[in-house]
DNA sequence: ATTAGCACTCATGAGGATGGAGTGCTAACA
DNA sequence: TGTTAGCACTCCATCCTCATGAGTGCTAAT
């Protein structure tokens, strides 16, 4: 598969560069001018030939140039493209952008995903740390009228949840305060996931002179801590696909910002990542109707080596893929410093 | 002002009517054969050259039929338009939907929102209740680790909102606890925007056994109050806009949504409505560059009378005024009811 | 193996004819 | 005096045609 010989790569990197650039299908002659690889337009027609024989490149009509294929950017991924040197003014400008003392790592994320969309005009996306593997750090609950109290909740990785609750008139702060209590003695440290039936039934045996109460209280926690909630998918850019020519078809357009909108199929790609670090997703490699012409790249970011979750760039195939990469390097590498330190 | 005799306002009536179902120009035979108003289409061009020459109408090119004019809507709403009533399916699904039991306020909001904007095919947008009308209902201070502890506060319009602040390793809960019980003592009951220099001055003299927290605790809670934050904005069904004939043209969409995006014109718009209760802008009524060719139809909801934010839809000028009205202000009683009864 | 030359294809855009929808005007009519 | 039929006129939308130009594939010469 890596059978192409060095001109061969040349002519596909020299396409590739030229389409990402342009938009527009790239001809012999404009290789042949643009990119100096001392063969004239007829040599490198045949190349191209042969190219498309191979299926990485391809041709919208008979009379047009050519544009790389799924496949030829697959390979210019793997093979051919140069690694991205950050400008230092880029470098500055993001590590400034991350100086800035934050103290929720909402902020911080949203923050990272703006960053990441105007400096590539593509369309950011971060998946903020799963709950499930975050850990309890406090849980509290707090009288706010004879019969509501609210749950807070706080997770290692600064996440805090909420929920109100209706409890029986007669409960008093100080009842609150005992489960609170036990709650916290039980569950701190406890990853969300590791919340099943056996910690439950511990609890609410611990909890028996307050059952109702209890019980009440470890529905909510349940629901606060399920994954499933959309709020956990930080978009920046999001409008920016609007000014890429391919977008220029209202349908399209469409079905990608419902997507992206919508967040379960965001969150399916981005929680399955194919392996940690570095992920590069062509076209309709992503087994996802609607943005079967997008490309995703992805990397996850961490604390102390355990996985939080993923900085993606999500754009047209004909995407600066070199740039993308190493602006989603950076971006998650400050990002997990930056957590790192707030917490 | 209302010198229009019966026959034009017919006529008037019609083509809005037409226009708003079509969305194409309506000539003088459609009208003769769809409203038998009894006269030839002869008369009614005699009739629809007077309401252009009157400004109510206008052509979009020599040979073309006659859309509204902005003042053409305007004088529909204001004197033509028959009410709409809602169909006993649509207030059984909307009551439906209000049935299930919500505990927090954004919830029942976006829900709001959603609801509405899937039953008019439009864009809603829900201002949730002001931050700063709101009264405190309880603020507490958690502590989460040495040096963090969570600011928490509640109002009484069940809004909770929260804050990690960095502390003193001296500081322990039980000191969280004295400052949180003197900010409850002084604050509870009392209007955010309220908060001023002297309650402040009066707070940091009683606290003064621990200045460093109190100064940083007042800091936190006068940013948490600031209504300036874009998350009171609710929105739903944004990308029904591009369904839209008008919105063919993608600059216009991409103006419009990053408005409706960015939250500040919206905010501005809805937080000053001319009066409260129903309120109709037409067009360049609302003087907002990129919205010029929207109308928009809003209402105010409350608690016990008082003012707590506005529901509205966002369409173009070509707008099923009628529907729209009944359906925000259905939904805006609705959710005042739910709003009530779930506090 | 490379390249010049040439015939061929096809998207694009400009011009021009055609049809149809709708108007405004005029004159006849009740 | 208000209404209507008739008719000429305007202008958009559609379709065709044609010229243009970019780019190719093939062949033959180097």
């Amino acid at each position: 598969m890596m059978g192409l010989d060095e001109r061969k790569k040349k002519v596909l990197a020299a396409i590739v560069n030229d389409y990402v650039f342009t938009a527009e299908p790239v001809g012999s002659r404009t290789i042949a001018r643009k990119y100096n690889l001392g063969v004239s337009p007829a040599t490198i027609r045949n190349e191209m030939a042969d190219l498309e024989e191979l299926g990485y490149i391809e041709q919208p009509h008979t009379s047009a140039g050519r544009i790389p294929s799924n496949r030829g950017y697959r390979y210019y991924v793997d093979c051919l493209m140069e690694k991205y040197c950050l400008t230092p003014q880029e470098r500055e400008y993001i590590q400034e952008r991350f100086a800035q003392k934050m103290t929720e790592i909402e902020d911080l994320i949203q923050r990272s995903t703006n960053l990441l969309s105007l400096m590539t005009h593509q369309t950011a996306v971060i998946l903020a740390p799963s709950m499930g593997r975050s850990t309890f750090q406090r849980i509290q609950l707090l009288q706010v009228e004879p019969t509501k109290a609210l749950l807070v909740v706080i997770t290692n990785t600064r996440v805090v949840e909420h929920q109100v609750l209706d409890i029986h008139p007669g409960i008093t702060e100080h009842d609150l305060e005992r489960v609170s209590r036990v709650l916290n003695s039980k569950l701190k440290g406890l990853a969300l996931e590791q919340l099943k039936e056996d910690t439950f039934d511990e609890i609410l045996s611990e909890l028996s002179f307050q059952k109702k109460l209890a019980s009440t209280v470890l529905e909510a926690l349940e629901q606060l801590t399920s994954d499933n909630k959309d709020d956990r998918i930080f978009l920046g850019g999001t409008l920016n696909i609007l000014n890429q020519p391919e977008f220029k078809d209202i349908t399209k357009i469409k079905s990608l910002l419902s997507i992206l909108e919508e967040g379960k199929v965001l969150r399916d790609l981005l929680e399955h990542p194919g392996n940690i670090g570095l992920n590069i997703r062509i076209g309709g490699e992503n087994n996802h109707e609607g943005i079967s012409e997008c490309s995703l790249v992805t990397t996850t970011y961490q604390l102390d080596g355990q996985l939080l979750g993923t900085v993606g760039l999500i754009g047209p195939t004909r995407m600066d893929y070199a740039k993308a990469v190493s602006l989603v390097e950076f971006v998650a590498a400050a990002l997990s410093r930056a957590i790192k330190q707030m917490l």
